[in-house]
RNA sequence: GCCGGAGUGGCGGAAUGGCAGACGCAGCGGAUUCAAAACCCGCCGCCUGCAAAGGCGUGAGGGUUCAAGUCCCUCCUCCGGCACCA
């Protein structure tokens, strides 16, 4: 078979397309078949833009840094790369032997060095920028294995090596501003074309909040708390201040009487996991550290205690407290503190409990009992007090984000060098530029320290170098940056994989840039979709990137389900085997599958049962190949003299070209077998209406759709591959009917269906439906009332 | 609690406000075969009926409309995300 060349082009003249996919993490299990849905797809639209003219850029590349390599070497010895090449390997003949049309030219891998130079690169200049620092940051540490562990590794508080509990140990680690771009990221959704739940979650996980910094002074002292509260029109309510047990003032506000107390208490709450801490059915509790604060709008004094369910890094670590707000109202009451209500709702029958205290009213209302304020709304007022604040300098309107700053060093091994050296001399110091890649050097033993930090501060000789400045001894780094480093670029190293002067040339990214459209899962939403786009405004800041926004589009595919309807994974023993199935049913039936299997976007099940009826559809197509009628002489694929063959013909290609641009695969799957049906009625094919079917199928069943092309009764062998031909375009005027089916309905009810000339009138509808016996017999002897048309549908009669 | 999505035959699912159940799977019947598998033809939501035909039917309840799976209101259930976030 000849091959079709799917090379993108440099700076061609057609218009450019950019499609890309997650490229996969090649782990020792191999593909998935969640992997194949996502690629399938994105595969039938890069055919499809290529026939349409497009120049097409679909690449492939390796996330080759992770963990599972990385214990797999603990384990064994066995070094990460020799493990990871072989796995790419696997990968590489999987995905070859899926069919799938990547631009094999441009593989990255993002563990070479050529690669990871460029990600140490970047690194360089965030910190260039001010935006990569170091700070004291708990990490997840597991005492049993003596090893820092990633969030995901240790969920619910518990190792997922050994199943012991985890603790947190404070160190210091490289961080990445993505604060600095919160606002950014937040407006950018606004100017891309992203599924709305990926928009939502990306919004919910920066969780911006407007309101206002509150400055409460200390009685007796010249401290400050600052609060920050996004419903300010309720300070007139305010009861207390509460601090987060880890709030740097705890120490200093604490009366000598209530040394103990607090110190029990900060114990107690430093002792609880983060999972007992966020626990939600549990009642607030804390503790009086002895100190008052003054409210500045009303000059009440009002008490200042700790409770725990004040988070330290959120705002300031403080709030103030009162009867509006549900977690503030349990701790009140608890206590006894004094609490007074000053929203009211506008109306309602519950006023009364309210005004007595009896419950929790957390809503907007009307103010009372609050100075010039009583009687504004909630809305209003909440502007008028924040102005009020900002003009007595007691004060600010502020933007609160949850997003939190990306903690960028693991203590691990396979991973890249986080590019700078210690100087006692010069502190800290980024190695220069030139001297990059900073090599990830070979170790003995890959377990992380007792100290937990990497492996690599085991070596010595390498950890020993030169400053790059004074050239006095220095100290290399030695964490290494997360997984998500290296995929928060690699769409553009695809753009000039080779360029070893610039991660990629400004012409070329100019050209290609942004790309086009961006599939994958919705786990990598919150995390890799959010980091990349941050990178890419930094670099976009910094002149290296075109364009601010690096995804115009963004999809997301459902998993794949066992078929027992339950998450595919070894233990369970419900993992389908790409190898086995394409070995047992061909790639093309598993790609018209996967396609099949149900809605693009939704959770369906694997269903082997549904694989064998595709397998079948693609038999009935091979099948016609004996009845197809020969190519006439000259250009032109010849004629359909059956008109309604021809409107189905036609009806076919419009359905598929549009569902295929909606992720609508499914309906293209059905719409392929419903106009394989109708020739498989047909006692000789027409030459155009079978190279149309392989035309359409082409991109869904690339071998099988080539292969029967080239076995086309076609005197003059066609001097091209399929997927060389222009995708086929639907005439409109081709899909109008000498006839249609008018369904006739009496009072809503389908009662009969009739065939009815197009250039009928109303008239002659009306009279046609009237002599029907069983619409006769609805209507019982009654005048319409109301006759309703629609042409091309249906006539209701309606009557009394 | 907040945000997003979904609820339709035995199963996966289809349906610009206009014949609910396309297409596929499973099932049933037939044809073929020595027999079986595959292929081929037909049937296939539920209830009544020999049939013709009729009634019911898209999570529940209301509403709008000549007409509602689809639009509006009030709920219920499931899935995903966020969450003592002030």
């Amino acid at each position: 078979m000849r091959m079709q060349s799917n090379a993108a082009r440099d700076g061609d003249a057609r218009p450019k397309q950019y499609l890309l996919v997650e490229f996969p993490y090649p782990s020792g299990e191999g593909l998935h078949v969640g992997h194949l849905r996502s690629y399938t797809a994105m595969d039938i639209l890069a055919r499809k833009r290529r026939m349409e003219g497009k120049n097409v850029l679909y690449p492939i590349g390796w996330d080759a840094f992770g963990l599972p390599a990385e214990n797999y070497a603990i384990k064994t010895g066995q070094h990460p790369r020799v493990t990871t090449e072989q796995n790419c390997a696997n990968f590489r003949r999987q995905l070859q032997a899926m069919g799938f049309s990547f631009d094999w030219s441009r593989e990255v891998n993002t563990t070479d060095p050529a690669y990871y130079r460029w990600t140490q690169w970047i690194f360089l200049q965030l910190l260039r920028q001010g935006l990569a620092y170091k700070a004291k940051m708990p990490i997840n540490w597991c005492p049993k294995c003596k090893i820092g562990l990633a969030n995901e590794e240790a969920t619910g508080g518990v190792c997922e090596r050994c199943g012991g509990p985890v603790e947190k140990r404070d160190r210091e680690q490289w961080m990445l501003k993505i604060t600095a771009y919160a606002e950014q990221l937040l407006a950018g959704l606004d100017t891309v074309d992203y599924i709305e739940r990926a928009k939502a979650q990306q919004r919910n996980w920066i969780g911006r909040s407007e309101g206002v910094d509150i400055d409460f002074s200390v009685q007796g002292s010249d401290a400050v708390i600052t609060v920050f509260t996004t419903r300010c029109d309720t300070l007139y309510s305010c009861a207390f201040l509460a601090l987060a047990p880890e709030h740097p003032l705890v120490t200093r506000l604490t009366t000598e009487a209530q040394r103990d107390a607090v110190a029990a208490y900060v114990d107690r709450a430093r002792a609880k996991t983060e999972i007992e801490r966020t626990k939600l059915d549990q009642e607030q509790d804390g503790v009086f550290t002895g100190s008052s604060a003054v409210n500045p709008i009303s000059g009440e004094v009002v008490p200042v205690w700790i409770s725990d369910f004040v988070l330290g890094h959120y705002g300031h670590g403080a709030v103030f407290g009162d009867i509006h707000d549900a977690r503030d109202f349990v701790l009140g009451k608890r206590y006894g503190i004094p609490m007074r209500v000053t929203v009211l709702p506008p109306s309602g029958d519950d006023v009364d409990a309210i005004r007595a205290q009896a419950v929790c009213y957390p809503d907007d209302g009307v103010l009372i009992d609050s100075g010039p304020f009583t009687g504004m709304t909630s809305s209003e007022a909440r502007e008028r007090i924040a102005q009020w604040l900002e003009e007595h300098g007691a004060g600010r309107r502020r933007v609160q984000y949850k997003l939190r700053d990306w903690v960028f060093s693991r203590q691990r091994y396979w991973g890249e060098p986080i590019p700078v050296v210690f100087c006692a001399a010069c502190g800290t110091v980024p190695v220069p530029e030139d001297q990059l890649p900073v090599l990830l050097p070979e170790v003995e033993r890959y377990q992380p320290t007792d100290t937990g930090e990497s492996p690599l501060a085991n070596i010595t000789e390498w950890v020993n170098t030169k400053c790059p400045q004074c050239h006095g001894p220095a100290q290399r780094e030695t964490d290494v940056m997360p997984n998500w480093a290296g995929s928060s670029w690699y769409f553009l190293r695809y753009i000039d994989p080779k360029n070893d002067r610039a991660l990629a040339d400004p012409t070329q990214l100019q050209y290609w840039m942004p790309i086009d459209w961006y599939n994958g899962g919705m786990e990598h939403t919150t995390l890799h979709l959010l980091y990349s786009r941050f990178w890419n405004l930094f670099l976009h800041d910094i002149g290296v990137v075109p364009v601010a926004e690096p995804y115009q589009k963004r999809t997301s595919h459902g998993m794949i389900l066992g078929p027992d309807g339950e998450k595919m994974s070894k233990s369970r023993g419900n993992v389908i085997n790409p190898d086995t199935i394409v070995a047992e049913y061909g790639a093309d039936a598993v790609r018209v599958y996967e396609m099949f299997i149900g809605p693009f976007d939704q959770m369906v099940p694997w269903s082997t049962d549904g694989l064998v009826g595709c397998r079948r559809f693609l038999e009935r197509v091979a099948a016609l190949l004996s009845r197809v009628d020969p190519k006439p002489a000259g250009d032109s694929c010849g004629t359909i003299a059956d008109r309604d063959l021809l409107r189905m013909m036609h009806r076919t290609i419009q359905r598929v070209t549009e569902d295929i641009e909606d992720m609508h695969f499914n309906t293209v799957v059905s719409a392929l077998m419903e106009y394989t049906n109708a020739l498989v009625k047909q006692e000789r094919i027409p030459f155009l209406a079978y190279t149309t079917l392989l035309t359409l199928l082409a991109p869904f069943a690339p071998h099988l759709a080539e292969e029967l092309h080239e076995q086309l009764p076609d005197p003059e062998a066609p001097a091209h591959l399929l997927a060389d031909h222009p995708w086929p375009v639907f005439d409109p005027a081709q899909l109008a009917a000498d006839t249609w089916e008018m369904v006739v309905q009496v009072n809503g009810k389908v009662r009969a269906t009739l065939s009815m000339p197009t250039n009928a009138t109303l008239a002659e509808m009306q009279e046609q439906a009237l002599r029907d016996a069983t619409v006769q017999k609805h209507l019982a002897g009654r005048a319409p009332t109301r006759v309703v048309v629609v042409p091309g549908k249906l006539m209701n009669i309606v009557v009394d």
